[in-house]
DNA sequence: TTGTAGGCGTTATCAT
DNA sequence: ATGATAACGCCTACAA
């Protein structure tokens, strides 16, 4: 049942409280061009006629209409956010950030997620195409920076958690924290703590940031000192069974650790419950590093020693960089240098 | 630079990707609005034309401007959802299955942050409707539902997490789990393990689940004919933190238990911090039961013993029921009972 | 059953 | 500086 249409031009008000452009208009005795001018700061307007502008917007409560304006501009005030899941402990606290931050400038985001998927990827970015997205925040995933910088048909696009060339002119921008410096700091911390056989627990190797939390942990031996023993190195995927099982199979090996730094967060959780199920207790008998400070990581057992670089902040700073994009300017990166954040999993080693 | 204006009408293609509805009329010889009521199944039409758009629908890879069409006929293919918080363990669980199941159907959701408060709330219904969206889901928050469906004006309306008057014709939809059955079950278990003093822990007093897992634990207490000791009872937020407190001030007022109903599993775990502050184990001295069986309860030390509900079930159930409103049809909830998981936070009381 | 024409609310082009 | 006017891509009342 179609509601039927609305007279024949010539509305001063409609039954809905749909205020219009036109109206305010009308109300300002101007021309809906001017209105929109004033709207947009498109071209300069006397501040006489603009007054009246404010006043009637003001006085109806004018709201523009951003799907109109999509069609009409090409500017739908909202930006497309490629997550990979939107329930993730990790990136729903960026979602968060984003949201905030865009919403102060008018925005609106289009969540879709990845699934690490490439084809969910790409359906995505589809979907956010079509619904005329002003430009792109992608968190991850599995595409490399040229295709997406692809599909995303030059509009602006702002990559998370990827090395970027950041290419100028290119409306493109990435962002990433220094991975490799928290987890040398992670790894220093055990090693300050006297730990000798430290193991690594390793994220999805198709991360790039899982190779580069690697390199800071080989960093950090290297400048100890210490030998690299590839028995300590067991792969994960960054979620909290894969600690698990990472931790099973090593403990099974019989090689010797007193200490691990796990590449995130999520993975140590699994890791303190695999130690624990063979009745080895952390940070007694076993230290524990993280990375990422997750919220949770206050209230596990014992509370995690991690490394903290605000994923929050990453949001927000993502957005950011999306709206300079937006407004035409160059983004500048400002991410805080990822900070250990000392808890209960990490202890001195007792001789 | 806005680019330029496209050519003045009749253009058999375009420069950027972006087929029409026109491009594939004329392709399959047919007039824009018999592509339309294909599309919108508005009306019957031709075997053989029907044949031909679909064949250039598909050639020409065309796909329908959400834009376009929230404009001319009011749906814009996208529903309002008003979470509290994107970020939360319970609502993003939620989030995920609205997102999966609201996509077969086309639609895209439209997330936004109520943040537990109302102007919050109010503010994200108006940025929605201002978006043009065909309906809303709301999760939760302070708003009552009378409230509720007055602001959203009439348009499709599922309300989660609060008891539903469901008023038929309305176009208005409530789904909640059963928290008192739930809550009851929990309680149960930790009877049924001996357990005779068993303290409470409530959530958040705005939140109308919190009263309903309340009285199952009364209810649970009352059957097995126990007495309830308002000492046993404290106040919380939801809130990890807030679980942490409650259960410091409990010990402190010295007040004996041997387990206790934790309303969620997130201050569950901050009730499982607190205690092991004093040294006192879990599930060895005290058992805990939470409630919700977020992702995170099977990896805490100990993993935890919960009632569980699949959130994203519910999220799945709630887009369902959206979309059944949207099409004119009555919803049917079908929401499996909560049950109760048992882990390793509950033991039988050791006497 | 099918086509034509007008309109949805805004922006952009082109005059003035 | 300001105002008509024509799109934007699609839907639908109306006519055929």
């Amino acid at each position: 049942m179609p509601s039927s249409r609305a007279s024949k031009k010539a509305h001063s008000s409609r039954a809905d409280g749909i205020v219009t452009l036109e109206q305010v208009a009308a109300r300002a005795g101007v021309s809906p061009s001017t209105v929109s001018r004033i709207l947009n700061g498109t071209a300069s307007v006397s501040a006489e006629k603009k007054a009246a502008v404010d006043e009637a917007i003001r006085a109806l409560g004018f709201r523009p209409n951003p799907v109109a304006r999509g069609l009409a501009g090409g500017r739908t005030m909202s930006v497309g956010v490629v997550t990979q899941r939107i329930a993730s402990p990790f990136y729903g606290e960026a979602l968060s950030g984003i949201e905030v931050e865009l919403e102060q400038a008018g925005y609106v985001p289009l969540f879709v997620s990845g699934n690490w998927r490439e084809t969910d990827e790409r359906k995505a970015i589809e979907t956010l195409l079509s619904r005329r997205v002003d430009g792109f925040i992608v968190l991850a995933g599995r595409l490399g920076n040229a295709e997406l910088r692809e599909i995303t048909q030059g509009l602006p696009l702002v990559i998370v958690g990827r090395q970027g060339e950041t290419l100028p002119g290119q409306r493109m921008f990435c962002l990433c924290i220094d991975n490799r410096l928290g987890a040398r700091r992670a790894t220093e911390h055990l090693i300050g703590l006297g730990h000798r056989r430290i193991a690594l627990l390793l994220g999805d190797a198709l991360h790039e940031d899982s190779a580069e939390r690697r390199d800071g942990y080989l960093d950090a031996l290297a400048a100890a000192g210490l030998a690299v023993d590839p028995d300590l190195i067991v792969q994960g995927d960054y979620n909290e069974a894969s600690g698990v099982v990472a931790v099973s199979h090593l403990l099974e090996r019989q090689v010797p650790f007193t200490a691990m730094f796990s590449s995130n967060d999520q993975m140590a959780y699994g890791a303190v419950l695999a130690l624990a199920r063979r009745n080895i207790r952390v940070p007694d008998e076993v230290s524990i590093v993280g990375f990422d400070d997750l919220m949770m990581s206050r209230y596990t057992m014992p509370p995690l020693t991690t490394v903290g670089h605000s994923v929050y902040d990453v949001g927000v700073q993502a957005a950011r960089a999306m709206l300079a994009l937006l407004g035409g300017d160059t983004p500048q990166a400002d991410l805080p240098q990822p900070e250990l954040v000392v808890r209960e999993s990490s202890r001195r080693l007792s001789r």
